[in-house]
RNA sequence: CGGGGUGUGGCGAAGUUUGGUAUCGCGCUUGGUUCGGGACCAAGAGGCCUCGGGUUCGAAUCCCGACACUCCGACCA
């Protein structure tokens, strides 16, 4: 279809109000609803089927690279949080803080984890006495709470759901690999399965995570050319075993301090998702997380054989698929609608038409294009069809990155790209952060990640003019 | 933390300037007709107008205060 129409008007357009038109989004497709707690959200059945999806493409990425699941304490008492000070420092503004037990005020407070790596490291220190000990390759999926000033639904909450991988390893060498390892998971679920093409790179000593050596992201560009991180992976040296006292007995017979690494990926995916693919119709979703695969749309239900058909072609595709049949007696057209809204990649249609031909309709949500199919080799053709609804949603996506990605080399060109060209702007650096921070002031940029795949824009840092080698992504982020 | 906005049946709003019977659309229930792009008719149910004070014969409306949610910036996944 070359221009596709409005076809639902609940949804605000995107050029209209991008941020209504997000949340529009989020509670038209049921993903979720504000709560009574502020910055908190409901995150509905079909939002958490869609987050239980993800869930379950990482668990087994995660385990067929050696990692466990534990499940860690809610609260960190003070002390714990203390013990290393660059990380007490990065997250003590935004803890919150449990000072009560019942009404008995408690001798130390609590705070609700913002992150996990002292409960960790604190258990660590336990069970880590040997090189036979390691590596310790550990996860933990759950909540976690950061007293933010502003949130939106998924993007940023106050609780956030993710995962955290925290691991102890041998070796520094041992434990860097793993941190480009999980950044290489992160990065290939994104493309491969979420249809979300990526950047991949290292973090700035400005932007890096609290506590860590060096910080890994793979950053995204979203429809209005913001950019959002999607997951990170961080290596820590040794700082936390020395704050913690992890020690282990070396191969040489030596008492050593195990490396450690950390990487997580949160709700706000789910953000990163929307704002990827979604379309003035509504939610789009890459079919390896959909909660629904493929719709089956009854037309003319009552009609004598229909609904029968239906149920039978249900059946056959629940062997392979997510598959919902909608026998709900809301007519066709207002089915068509909702599950537009909703994001569902195929749609099939099966009338009495249909019926007499021993055929049915798809429908990608993607493109709206319509494919008809004979019942013989259905299953073939949901299998192709669901793989060009991946395939177009991942070339699109990436066309626009593309065409939303410019370079700058002096400050006047990035000023202007900053100011009227949403998108992500490549631009050489001399390594100070006097200049990113001028960046900032002065464009309203931050440098979002120094990328794996370097390309020589110019010769100059493109603040301060002085000779520079690194070439930067820049932009406004969410 | 700064600046705005909004609180009225389940949802979205009008009504507030100028105080006087609680309104509209959607949704919901029941019955009937429909059914290939958000169908139609009829009948019905559903309200401490965010909360607390005040002014008044009378307050959704005016005054004072509180709370909540939300958007835009600065800070953060």
């Amino acid at each position: 279809m070359a221009q596709q129409e409005k076809l639902v008007k609940e949804i605000t357009s995107m050029k209209e109000d991008f941020a209504k038109w997000y949340t529009d989004v989020v509670k038209k497709a049921e993903l979720a609803s504000y709560s009574g707690v502020r910055g908190c959200m409901v995150v509905r059945p079909y939002g958490t089927a869609l987050w239980e999806n993800i869930r379950n493409e990482l668990n087994a990425r995660f385990k067929a690279t050696g990692h466990e699941n534990v499940m860690m304490p809610l609260f960190i008492p003070e002390s714990l949080l203390q013990k290393e000070k660059d990380h007490v420092e990065g997250f003590a503004p935004e803890v919150a803080w449990v000072t009560h037990g019942g009404d008995e005020k408690l001798q130390e407070r609590l705070c609700v984890r913002p992150t996990s790596e002292t409960l960790f490291c604190d258990h660590y220190s336990e069970i880590i006495h040997s090189y036979r000990d390691l590596p310790k390759l550990y996860n933990q999926w759950c909540s976690v709470v950061r007293w933010e000033k502003t949130t939106r639904p998924f993007l940023r909450t106050m609780e956030f759901f993710w995962q955290e991988g925290h691991t102890m390893h041998e070796t520094a060498k041992d434990a860097i690999e793993e941190t480009e390892r999980m950044l290489n998971i992160y990065a290939d679920f994104a493309e491969q399965c979420l249809a979300i093409p990526v950047v991949k790179g290292k973090k700035t000593e400005k932007e890096k995570f609290a506590g860590a050596i060096s910080t890994y992201t793979i950053e995204a560009l979203m429809h209005d050319g913001k950019a959002l991180q999607s997951a990170t992976s961080h290596y820590f040296g040794d700082g936390f075993s020395k704050a913690f006292n992890i020690q282990f007995t070396g191969r040489d017979n030596t008492l050593q301090y195990p490396h450690q690494t950390s990487w997580g990926l949160s709700s706000r995916i789910i953000g990163a998702i929307i704002m990827t693919h979604g379309d003035d119709n509504g939610l789009v979703l890459p079919p390896a997380v959909a909660p629904i695969e493929v719709v089956i749309l009854p037309i003319a239900m009552h009609k004598e054989g229909v609904l029968d058909k239906a149920r039978q072609l249900k059946q056959r595709l629940a062997a392979g698929f997510r598959v919902k049949l909608d026998d709900s007696d809301n007519s066709a057209g207002w089915k068509f609608s909702e599950y537009e809204m909703k994001g569902v990649p195929l749609r099939l249609e099966i009338g009495p038409r249909d019926i007499v031909n021993n055929q049915c309709v798809l429908v990608r949500r993607d493109n709206m294009e319509k494919t008809v199919v004979s019942l013989d080799e259905l299953e073939a053709k949901v299998t192709e069809l669901l793989k060009a609804v991946r395939d177009g949603l991942f070339e699109k996506a990436l066309r626009r990155r593309e065409e939303m990605t410019y370079s700058a080399t002096n400050l006047e060109e990035l000023k202007d790209i900053a100011d009227n060209r949403p998108g992500f702007i490549k631009a050489m650096w001399c390594g100070e952060q006097e200049c990113e921070e001028k960046l900032k002031d002065i464009a309203g940029v931050s440098s979002r990640c120094i990328p794996f795949e370097q390309e020589q824009i110019s010769d100059e840092c493109v603040c301060c003019g002085k000779s520079a080698k690194l070439m930067l992504y820049w932009g406004k982020a969410y």
